[in-house]
DNA sequence: TTCCCTGCAAACTGTTTGCATCGCT
DNA sequence: AGCGATGCAAACAGTTTGCAGGGAA
């Protein structure tokens, strides 16, 4: 048995926010765009209401390096790109994905999550700055 | 001018309980390796060293989802896979390594940094215990 | 009316850091 | 002797959680 799921407007909000924020938002600033509209959402019940998201599969949860846990609410298949410059996490939409998947699933024992590889390095921006 | 740099038990210590461990330890993991020959080690000196490590080129600090970094003084290139089920970080030798770099950046504007991607998913041990 | 969800604050985990001292070089 | 490295403990950042009250169904 499942339990019943309640609606509430924090729920909703946070919900919102990481769809419509396209730049891979931290908890911190989730709570910072819901507060605009909401000032008196706790930061706590953020971190519920986005854990309960990559749970229930409406956003994914991506570990950075840099300490705190980004979300995206992109539901279609890409990978991630983490600038180590920059510290951004950048969609990857590429055509070969599905290769790549195949290729690594090709000699490893165990069932790799598809479009879920992590890669690292400096993004085109950083590169051309510098 | 570089800052010089001194030898000491714990340094030395340290480094070789990440060569010899092949577990990806964390610095917990690390430090009780450790404790079992030089018992007065403090956690604190276990992370500056481990951190130096990661600096210097002589170790790779690997996040993973679960809290905590893991470490790795393997230096030839090999791609990491993070089992969700046992929460093991399993090294990926395979033939493709070359040809999936290659793939990726291919259509990606910026510089992947070669062999450090992360693979998430279910390792083979875990698939035939369920 | 039920019981899920919230705000608040305290607790927790992993990591870093300031400081006095130690010990390489 | 000089100064880099250590042990210790306090501080920190990100996240979780216990609890009493609030509100959706």
């Amino acid at each position: 048995m499942t339990t019943t799921r309640r609606n509430s407007r924090q729920r909703t909000l946070v919900y919102q926010a990481v769809k419509d924020s396209h730049s891979h938002p931290n908890a911190e600033e989730v709570y910072l765009l819901v507060r605009r509209q909401l000032p008196d959402i706790s930061l706590g019940t953020v971190y519920r209401n986005l854990n309960l998201l990559a749970d229930i599969g409406e956003a994914i949860k991506i570990t950075t390096p840099d300490g705190g846990d980004r979300f995206d609410a992109r539901t279609n298949p890409h990978y991630h790109f983490y600038c180590k410059c920059c510290k951004r996490m950048i969609d990857m939409d590429f055509d070969h994905m599905d290769k790549i998947n195949h290729l690594a699933s090709e000699s490893f024992d165990g069932q790799i999550e598809s479009h879920t590889m992590l890669f690292y390095g400096i993004c085109g921006d950083c590169l051309r700055k510098s």
